[in-house]
DNA sequence: GCCGGGTATCTTGCATCGCATGGAACCCGG
DNA sequence: CCGGGTTCCATGCGATGCAAGATACCCGGC
């Protein structure tokens, strides 16, 4: 998806991380600390969650105003310092909550879209 | 799901509707054209999706505004006339194009949340 | 004839979120 | 000293869900 790409199926793509990407980073943050160039590459690989820096940061600084992560500094080698974004408690219960949520949100959308498929099998 | 139930179990289900919705909306006129109240019943019956006449009427504002439905009035033997919707074909094309799209979305999304659980069985 | 309840449609103002753009700081090799 | 790679962050815009309120129609009871 090339950035200034405003295709229909770029839009709907792009509607659709909304609020899904939140948690979706909280769940990187599950095993271990994390920092945002290495979120920003884990959800490119993904493929459907890709996403730019104008948009992780804002919600990684939305994260810590809400107490769901906490930070700290660690040098880095190979250039500035990193932060690194840990799940508080309240940031593991949010996933928590999140993951119980989640099945039910995505099969009553599987159910709208497969509902009443012209079957043609269907002779009722 | 009560209006004003400000939890974090509805905030996060309220920003997850983002640009569903209206997708979820256009499979429901898939098979024959609906009306504003019917379409607030059938989402309300989903649970997940459950939705006020101030989301709806908006939302099927716009997709009227694109050319995505079509409406036509009827009139009711229960109270005031009935305006129906009924999926136009760039509608039915942006339905298709959301059904390719929404299945890559929704495993990526399971992808993240099932990660690396700290399964027992798991001695790498 | 009038009035209340149920049905049905629509508008307005607000809060939230993803995104493009731009800027700043750090390290290293030439 | 300087250019490239890495890492962080802030600002402004467009799109969307939602609560609250307004309007109009039908019917039955008084």
């Amino acid at each position: 998806m090339e950035p200034g790409d405003s295709t229909k199926q770029a839009r709907a793509a792009a509607q659709l991380r909304k609020g899904v990407l939140e948690y979706c980073v909280l769940a990187l943050m599950r095993d271990r600390p994390r920092y945002g160039v290495e979120l920003l590459h884990a959800l490119g690989e993904s493929g459907a969650l890709a996403t730019g820096q104008g948009t992780v940061y804002p919600l990684l600084s939305r994260l810590r105003r809400d107490d769901l992560v906490a930070t700290t500094w660690q040098e880095s080698a190979s250039g500035p310092p990193r932060r690194y974004y840990a799940l508080t408690d309240s940031g593991r219960a949010a996933l928590d909550e999140f993951t119980r949520v989640w099945p039910g949100f995505r099969d009553a959308v599987d159910a709208f879209l497969t509902a009443s498929p012209p079957s043609p099998g269907d002779h009722s």
